[in-house]
DNA sequence: TATGAATGAGCGTTCATTCAT
DNA sequence: CATGAATGAACGCTCATTCAT
C-alpha cells in the first residue's frame, strides 16, 4: 500500500528514505502548505489534518506537538540549504574545478536556484519563522554563521592568494557576495514573487555586479 | 496623568500631532513591543492590554479588531519608510543638491538608516507580517514596486545621462542597488542583529562594491 | 442582581461574604456537586458549565486552572473542619466550660456533625482527593497532625491531671478518640451514607465506648 | 521469558493459579501501581501498557475496558478482605479455638494487618474508588455489610452468650469494633503513610480500647 | 471613555478503543 | 496472541470580541 512517487522527498525521511509513512507524508506536505500560506502560528492542527485526510491524533502519533511538526519540517532543509555544496564543492574549488571566482559563483548561485525552488515553501517557512524560534534561530547562526561563513572566506582567500580579488577582508567579501545574491533570492522568491522577473538576465546580472565589486583592479 | 513624552511619535497619530490619548499610546507601544518580539498572530490582545496597563475592551475601543491595531501600526511607517526622501530627495537630486550618484547613494542609505533603526521594532514587524496579510504585500507593492521603484529609475536615469552610470536598464541597476543595501539591513537588524557588526565599515563598503558594480568604466 | 441566599456560604468567600459573583456562586456550586459525585479527575470542566449555566470561558476567569478551582472549594473547608472549635474550644476547656472529658467529646462531636453535615460534599471531596493532591496532603497534615492533634493533645493532658483519664500518653488517646469518631463519621457520611442509622444513638454509644477505653479506672 | 516469581500472585488469577500470561501480569501490575498513585481516572491506558511494556492494544485483548481491568484487580481483593478469614475462623471461633473475644480480635487484626500490608496498593485502590463506581459499592456492602457483618454479629452474640460481653445490640458491637480497626488501618496506611507509627503498641491499645469498650463489667 | 466580566468557538493535546497486519 | 497506527470525541484552556455598567 505505500507509494513512494511523493511530493515530499527523501530530504525529510532523515536520510534514509522510504521512512516516512504514507499518512505521515500527507501530514508533512500538508502542513508545509499552511505554515508557508498563513505562518505557523496561525495554522491550526485540526486544518492541517483535514488537508492531509487524516484524523487530527495522527498528526500527535508522528509528531509530539505542534512545533516538534515544524522542526522535522524545517532542520533538514536548513541543513541541505547550506552544506552539500559547500563539502562537495570546496573541494572542487581548491582542486580547480573552478579556475576563477565568478565561475565558482556561477555553480553556486545555480545550484542554490535550484535548492530553492525545488523546496520553495519550506524556504519561505524558515525565513518566516526564524524570528520567533530560538532553535530555529540558532541552527541558522550555527549553519550560515559558522559553516558557510567560514568555508566561504576560505574560498575568497585561495582567489585573493591567486590575485583574482581585490584585498578586502574575506569576510567583507563573503558578506557582501551573500548578501547580494540573498538580496535577489528574498526578493525574487519571498517578497515579490508574483513580479515578473527576468530570472536569466538577473542572475548575470548580479553576479557581473558581485564580480565589478570585488575583482582585483 | 497624561505624560507626552512619549515613545509613539506623530508618525503613528496619523499626520496630525497629539491626536492619540495617552492610553492609546501605552496601547500601541504595547503592541508593537509583543508583535515584534512573538509575531502578531501569536500575541495575545489580553497580553497587550496587560502590558499597556489597560483593560481588555479599550483596546476594541480604538481599533475594531486586533487586525485594525496592526495596520495602524504598520502603514504609517511603511509609507515613510519610502515617501518621504522620494519626495524631498527626488528634488534635490534632480536640483543637483547631489552631483554624482555615490553621494546621493551615501545620504540616502545614511538616512535610511537612521529611520530604521529608530523605528526598528516596527520594521520587524512588516517585515515578518507582510506575506501573511494581503493588505501589507498591497501597500508594499504599491509604495515600493511602483513609488521607490518608478521615482529612484529617474534618478538614475538622471545619473545615466550624465555619463555616471553604466548603461544597464535603470530598473536593474535600482535592484541591484537596493537589494544590496536591503540585504545590509536585512542582516543588520532582522536576522543577525545580534552578530558584532562594524556598521560604519560595512555601509562604506557596501556603497563602494555598489560603485564598483554600476559606476561608468 | 447580586442574590444572597446562595447555598455557597460566606466560608468559600474568603473570610468576607459577598465576594463571590452569582455566576461564581453558581460555578462553585456546579462543581462541588460534580466533583463530589464523580470526582475531581472525572468531572470536565465543560459539563461543570454547562450544569452552572455558564460558559466554559468564564469558569477559567475566575480560577486559572480546574485544580484551583478544587482547592478554591476545599481549602477553606480544610482549616475550618479543624481550627475554629479548636481555638475557641480549647479556651473553653481550660476555662472549665467542660468540667468532664465525656462533656467537652459531647460538644465537639455535634459540633463537628453539624459542621460535615452542612459541607458534606465538599467534605467528600477532601477525603477522596486528599491522596491525589501533594497540597492537600500537606494542608490535611498541617492542620490534622499538627494543630488539632497537638492542641487535642493538651487538653488530654488537662484531664489526665485532674485524674479523669487513664495514664496513657496523650497521644495515643487522641488517636484512639480521634479514629473512633472518624471511624462513624467515615462509614456514616463517605463508605456507607444509604445504610439506616440511627444516629443518635451510635454517636452516643460511640461516646461511652470511647470513655469506657479511656477514663481512669 | 516467562517468570513466575511474580508480584501478582494467584488472588488476582481468579482462583486457579498460572491463568495469567507473562504479559498480562505485567499489565496488571503496572495498573496496580498507577491506579493507586495517580487514581484510576487521571491512569492513562497508554502509560500504563508502557510501564508494562507491552502494545497498548494487548490491554484491550486481555480487559474489554480500561473498567473492567479495574475490576478484575479489585473484585478479588474485596472478596479475600472479608471472605476467608470468616468462612474460615467464624468455624475456629465456634469450635472454641479463641475462648475470649479479645483472643479473637487480636488474631483477626494481626491477619486482617498482614492482608491489608501485602496489597496494599490494591486496597488503596480499592478505598479510593469506590466513592464513583456503583459495582465496587455493591460489592462492599454485599460482602461487608451482609457477609462481614452479619457472621461478625453472629460471633459477638457468642461471647455475649458466655457472658464475656456487654448486653449492647450485636451490630452495634461490632459496628464499633470495626471502625476501631478501621479507623486505625486507614490512618496507618491511606491517609497518613508517612508518619511514624509505633505499630506494635497502636495496635496493642487499639485492642485494649476496644475491650474496655464492651466487655462485660 | 473605559471597564472587565462574559462569551463560545477554537486551540493543541490526550484519551480509550478498534482493527488490519 | 500481540501489535501499534489510526481514530475522533473529549479534554483543559485561550482567544478575539461584545456589551452592560
Amino acid at each position: 500500500m505505500k507509494m513512494n512517487n511523493s511530493k515530499v522527498d527523501s530530504l525529510l525521511a532523515g536520510g534514509e528514505s522510504g521512512e516516512l509513512t504514507d499518512k505521515q507524508k500527507r501530514i508533512v506536505e500538508a502542513a508545509i502548505e499552511m505554515f508557508s500560506e498563513k505562518g505557523f502560528a496561525a495554522s491550526s492542527t485540526s486544518e492541517i489534518a483535514k488537508r492531509a485526510g487524516v484524523a487530527e491524533g495522527t498528526i500527535f502519533r508522528h509528531y509530539k506537538t505542534k512545533k516538534e511538526l515544524l522542526l522535522a519540517i524545517v532542520t533538514p532543509v536548513m541543513g541541505n540549504l547550506v552544506a552539500p555544496f559547500i563539502v562537495k564543492d570546496l573541494e572542487k574549488v581548491l582542486e580547480k574545478d573552478y579556475e576563477f571566482y565568478e565561475e565558482f559563483l556561477e555553480a553556486m548561485v545555480r545550484n542554490r536556484q535550484a535548492f530553492i525552488q525545488k523546496h520553495l515553501p519550506i524556504v519561505r517557512i524558515l525565513v518566516q519563522e526564524i524570528p520567533f524560534h530560538e532553535e530555529l534561530r540558532g541552527q541558522f547562526i550555527e549553519h550560515v554563521a559558522k559553516d558557510l561563513y567560514a568555508r566561504f572566506a576560505n574560498i575568497v582567500s585561495h582567489f585573493q592568494e591567486k590575485g583574482e580579488l581585490v584585498q578586502m577582508p574575506p569576510t567583507s567579501v563573503v558578506r557582501l557576495t551573500i548578501s547580494s545574491i540573498l538580496g535577489f533570492f528574498l526578493a525574487r522568491y519571498i517578497f515579490l514573487p508574483e513580479y515578473e522577473w527576468n530570472e536569466e538576465e538577473e542572475i548575470e546580472m548580479t553576479i557581473q555586479f558581485i564580480m565589478n565589486g570585488v575583482k582585483a583592479r
